[in-house]
Order: C-alpha cells, then structure tokens, then sequence
DNA sequence: CACTATAATTGAACATTGTTCATTGAACGC
DNA sequence: GCGTTCAATGAACAATGTTCAATTATAGTG
C-alpha cells in the first residue's frame, strides 16, 4: 500500500474548522480564504483541496457550528408554554447570540461565490432542528390539526428574521431605519405575535 | 487646452449604463464585470474608472434604475384609501415586477466587493420614496399623531420583505419552505396586516 | 535492508475578478 | 506647424479560488 494519511479526512476538517474559526475570531471574516486557512494549519492549499471540494465546504461547516451553537443556546431557554413569553425570551437569547458571535454569525448571510451550490443535506437538518425548536413556543396558538399553519407560520417568522440579520450583517439596517438592532427585532416578534393573535382569531 | 472628451461625463455614464443593462439582460448578472462592460461600450477597462470610482458605483446606478422602475411600476396602482385592499394590491404589483425583472432585482441584494461602502446619498433618496409611498398605503391605520409609529411600521415591512427577496434572490427561499415565492410574500402581508390591526387596537 | 508501488502532499501555475498608472496620442491654443 | 494637455489605453498588479504534474513519505515485497 502507499504513503498512510498524516490525519484522517474527518481530523483534518476538524483541525481546519477550528483554523478557519481562529481566522474570524482574530482577523474577521474578510481574511478567511483558502491560503489563510492552509497556511494556518501548515499545510499548502492543495491539501485543503484534498479535504474539501472547495472553500464552499469549509464555510458550510463553520456554519453547521454556528447553526448547533445557535440551537444549542436556545434550547437552554427555559420554556414556560405561554408563547408570547416564550417567544420573547427565545428571541433575547438570540439577540445576545447574534451580538456576542457576529462575527461567525455574519458568515452565515455571505455569499462566498459566484456559483451557489445547494448546501449539504446535514445542513437542512439543523436548520429544521431550528423550526422544531420553534414550532414548540408556538405550538399553542395553534390548535391541534394546524400543524400546516404553525409550520408556516414559524417559517415566516424566520424569513422575517432573516431580513434584519442579513440588512444588519452588510451593515444596511441603519439605512431603513434609525433603530438599533435590538430594538427591530424585538418589534418584528411584537407585530409578528400580534399578526398570528389575530389571525388566529379570524379563523 | 488639451484633448477634448468624446462624451461628457455624465453621457459616459448612461452608455456604461445601457451597457450594463444589456449584459444584465442577455447574459446575467454572473457576467456583469469591468472587462464586459468596457468591452461592450468599445473602450478600455481604463476608462471605465475615469467615469467611475470603481464597479461599486456602476452597479449602485443599475440599482437606482431598478428603483426607480419600481417606484414607477408601484405609482400606477390605483389606492382607494382601504389599507388592506390598497396593500395587497402595491404587493401584486411589485410581485409582478420581481418576477419581471428578476435579474436586475437580484443585482440589490448581490455584494459585490468585500469592502462595503455605503451607498451614495441619491440612493437613500430613492428608498425613501419606496417607503413616502407604502406610508400613503398605510396611513389610515394610523390616526394623526403617530406618524413615527407609521414610519416604523412601513420598515418594519420592508425589512420582512427584504427576507423574502434575499433569500429567493440566492436560491434559499425553498430551504425554508416549499410555498412559492409569491404565496410566502402574501402570507406575509397578511400576518403583517393582521399584526398592524392588532397592535393598533392595542395601542 | 533495498527497492518499488502507491497515494498523500506539494506548490507552481492558471483563471477570474477589481484596480492602478506609466505611456500614448488626439485635439486645442498659439 | 508645434508644443501642451489630458482622456484613453492596456499591460501589470493583487487577491482570490482551483487544478494537476511532480514530489515525497510510507507500506509492502524480495
């Protein structure tokens, strides 16, 4: 047989993701790059190539973490069943989430290359451990048989979402509008709230 | 003196700008780069930063346009003073426009360059229209005196909506959801809506 | 131990961007 | 004509992602 492999492929991904969250802790994400990364783990680029299919792979991992960190912070946030409540508590947590990793945070609303890719499977999957998690502060406001109206409606709670933490990671919340990050978030969730109350009622 | 310009500045700018448009519709925004565009007007890449301070600025104008086109499109829709009726009715239009004009509408949310700057001043103007007209829509939910309240709503809006454009622009809308584009933008109109009415009936 | 086969590793090279700037040459005043 | 000026040029640079022929370390073999 030949030459054995220093690592296994599973070691050096693991070794690289933890260069490539150096690189965003210390430098931000503008210096995380193929040669960054490869030259931080003593290695030449070629091995990354050898590890990933491309950047792209690597950045999708940085993310997976960022996405379990993420659900992982918010699944310590004591439930109480009143959605309202929940939902507010759940969306502090998420707020201190964003501001204290933003850096990581941010990486998730680049877009790396010209090509987008769909990301892997394993990645929808966190994302959808996200909506359970959420679907569970909502649940009560619906009744049972609704579960088509709670899973739209927590995923419209996300989109929503999505537009102030991608306006905020390129900096651009402060060009529609005056109020800090906090404050938007929280009044998106109010009248979110306030719109699923009433047309919870409707129906 | 010396040698005379062909064209002024500003007329530069327009043929670069028809230029652009042209790539943009024939061949994407995938193509839409320095070397095309110069390639395209017949002149040197050089040339195109003596009209322009860098890509940035070109596509800030193709944007512009795209704005204005919008607020155009969005100005014919005929208001009857009912918020709901009037709202469904701009959101209709602009889906039509979206869907139109897919590829320059997905210039907005593209970052082109690492090192964001802040768009130019006339670019503010334009989005603030966009919004001068969705607070005419949405006045009547709003008795006099709470104009801030009507200012923060409508972005609050815009920034709901900006989720749904970004995450369709990059392909990422059916990640979250199987509802197409238009049914995710309505559902969400709707919940904002019913949100507004009940928030101000709190209030 | 020497040798060879094998496969991981390398890094120079390529492609594609945006950007710069010394050089060129066309048009104007004299 | 002629020199001056400055728009226009495009080669060159920098920074990315990516490829792949060459290298090299290791495992097996005689």
């Amino acid at each position: 047989m030949g030459r054995r492999p220093k690592h296994s492929k599973a070691e050096f991904q693991k070794i690289a993701l933890a260069a490539a969250q150096d690189i965003i802790a210390e430098h931000g994400l503008h210096d995380l790059n193929v040669r960054a990364v490869a030259s931080r783990m003593g290695v030449s680029v070629g091995t990354i190539y050898n590890i990933f299919t491309g950047i792209e792979e690597l950045v999708a991992l940085v993310n997976g973490e960022t996405l379990d960190a993420l659900h992982a912070a918010l699944s310590r946030v004591p439930l109480t069943g009143r959605p309202e409540a929940d939902l507010h508590a759940v969306l502090d947590r998420y707020l201190a989430f964003v501001i204290e990793r933003e850096r990581s945070w941010n990486l998730l609303f680049e877009e790396r290359l010209p090509g987008a890719k769909e990301p892997p499977a394993w990645y929808f999957g966190k994302i959808a451990r996200l909506f359970a998690l959420l679907e569970r502060v909502l649940a009560p406001l619906f009744g049972p048989g609704r579960e088509a109206d709670l899973a739209r409606a927590v995923r419209l709670l996300w989109i929503s979402m999505h537009g102030v933490w991608s306006l905020n990671a390129r900096g651009q919340l402060a060009i529609v509008t005056d109020d800090p990050l906090d404050a938007v978030a929280r009044d998106m969730v109010d009248t979110y709230l306030a719109g699923l109350r009433g047309r919870a009622a409707a129906v």
